[in-house]
DNA sequence: ATACAAGTCGGAAGCGTTTCCGGAAGTCTT
DNA sequence: AAGACTTCCGGAAACGCTTCCGACTTGTAT
């Protein structure tokens, strides 16, 4: 005798049990005011029936879903640094008792906001509590989730423009305070002639360059940087940006790339003119990504830790959750100097 | 005036457009049996108030919830084979109008199946329709999914082990016929001393292993195989292997690691010792990895289409929600050789 | 004028839960 | 024995939506 539509409900439970429905719930939620006697039979009654109960119809009740959505933004794929940034999302979330649902969002940046064609479950309200913005994002998309009043917290350094945008819960690693330790410890192995090869239209580029150019500044040096001239790749660019380095007179003893991959293809470029790292020349790159340990030597860098910023945008988003009106948090993790094999002592 | 808890629901817009509750749903779900007129007023009610219907009441009536979601077992980070699939899936979802939850498991093994903690989003019951299956799976976490009576799809390469269990929807590319071709194309260079390096407890190195000696052997060439000594890393191992390989009498002229991890360790030992691939020893993998184009010269390699496993998975997966009854599919799907500079001709 | 169909629309019932109110029975106090 | 608490429990109401039934209006045919 089950209604309708196949599994059983409560309703089931409650007749086969013969207590009412109140008392089943009562047992589901672990409410004490139930008899051990009577608990026992409604527990036996639920695993003969095989009953589990329907959690879209519980959360209809509560006020929240317990889910929240992680959203990458114009990312062909997912590419392992933004993996790590969900794997650090969906670890938090299971410990908060959290389920993640997982949307990704094209768009354009100079698309008006409200002319953003957003992925469909954006529109779905109620299904999550919150959003986690990843990937690149440009202000007009900020714009419109803003304009949805749905909770989130952002990924910070992948967001190319703040212009005109009003505040917002992010969280970011910080660049500067990494380029800074980079670039004083080559000071520290005796290097005075330190390239910087970056493409600084990403945002997050152009905050490596400036401390770059700052601790040399305030060593009395001079820089020298290059930049990306077209539509290379990374690699082609770091590829690239090899003989330009070359070229330079003097030649420098040091380059700092903007990150590893661009590390990556100036490591090769060096390589194949036989050029030894770090004996002949010293490189640096930023990110510790899985190519650093792949390279041979490996690549001293920067680590950026990715899962602690997942971990911290889903914490940040379940406090806002609990505290609506509470003041916009812009947190900043820390980087990590990650001495490998690619500096030379001068 | 609103009811209570915040937003607006449907009454408050029945009421502010002075129509009745059924009006203002049919209005929402496109039905036609609203006059133009009425449709303009409830529309124009509907944006005034900000007014959107609860994605999680309206669920409660149809008998699915246009959820899916993704389990990755095992797995301490979402590795970009994985993370590729899970994009495959995201991709499809989008097209089907599906929604993608993300969710990790982890259990051993040897736990009986009833006694495996599975994440709590598995318990809940009408949240989700169905469920891919990704990462490293053994038949007593298969058992108990298949207990619970919910439609799934699993990647079925990284499946353990398929003792005793009851046959299920799955997606797998084909080991075998990838390796066949990559041996024979060893074969169409003139190389007639092919070795394999591979750790063969893993399921889908053995089918690599077996097809690999199959070639050898229809060509009359004796097979030699190197496997994991311990629980070294795959780069490490392959690096471990590089010295096996040269003690060979004679020295093979083309190595055959297991999959593209392993092949960067070796090739990283050889040049260590001045050995050139391909110029000295031949070397290729398998999956078409990251790291494939990020050695040098770039790897020769057996392509697997993970964003297409992916895809399938979700399309499997939907045929069987709407299709209960369907025999089961095991999809299998090619697998293509990717030639790039590791290979001499002899 | 009557009958009938088509086009609209209101609102009750229902989806599967939780929550709350109140009642019954038992226990303790005086 | 009466009253006051406790403990336990049943079931109505509510959550926000969809669906369905019936009713009203209008137009057309008879």
């Amino acid at each position: 005798m089950r209604s309708s539509h196949g599994r059983p409900t409560i309703r089931d439970v409650a007749r086969e049990a013969q207590v009412g429905l109140g008392t089943v719930s009562r047992v589901l939620n672990g409410g004490k005011e139930v008899s051990g006697a009577t608990r026992e039979r409604v527990l036996a009654t639920i695993r003969g029936l095989g009953f589990r109960p329907n959690a879209q119809a519980r959360r209809i009740h509560r006020q929240y879903s317990e889910i929240i959505c992680f959203v990458l933004s114009n990312r062909d794929f997912l590419n392992s640094f933004h993996a790590r940034i969900l794997q650090g999302v969906e670890d938090c979330a299971r410990l908060l008792k959290q389920h993640v649902l997982f949307a990704a969002a094209n768009y354009e940046s100079k698309t008006a906001p409200h002319h953003i064609i957003l992925p469909a479950i954006l529109g779905e309200r109620g299904l999550f509590d919150g959003l986690i913005l990843a990937g690149t994002n440009y202000p007009n998309f900020i714009h419109r989730i803003q304009n949805l009043k749905i909770p989130f917290v952002a990924f910070g350094n992948n967001i190319v423009d703040f212009k005109g945008l009003k505040r917002f819960d992010q969280v970011s690693y910080d660049g500067t305070q990494g380029e800074v330790e980079m670039v004083r410890y080559l000071l520290s192995r005796g290097h005075r002639l330190i390239a910087f090869v970056g493409d600084t239209t990403y945002p997050w580029a152009r905050v490596r360059h400036e401390a770059y150019r700052n601790v040399l500044w305030e060593a009395g040096l001079e820089p020298a940087s290059i930049t990306n001239p077209g539509s290379l790749s990374l690699v082609e660019f770091g590829e690239w940006a090899c003989s330009r380095i070359l070229d330079c007179q003097p030649r420098p003893t040091a380059v700092v790339a903007m990150n590893d991959e661009v590390a990556h293809g100036l490591w090769r470029a060096l390589r194949r003119r036989g050029i030894q790292v770090p004996r002949d020349i010293s490189l640096v790159g930023f990110d510790d990504r899985d190519v650093a340990t792949l390279m041979d030597p490996p690549l001293t860098t920067v680590r950026v830790k990715q899962m602690e910023i997942g971990q911290a945008c889903m914490r940040i988003l379940l406090e806002r959750l609990h505290h609506p009106e509470m003041a916009f948090v812009e947190q900043v993790l820390s980087t990590e100097l990650v001495v490998r094999g690619t500096v030379s002592q001068l």
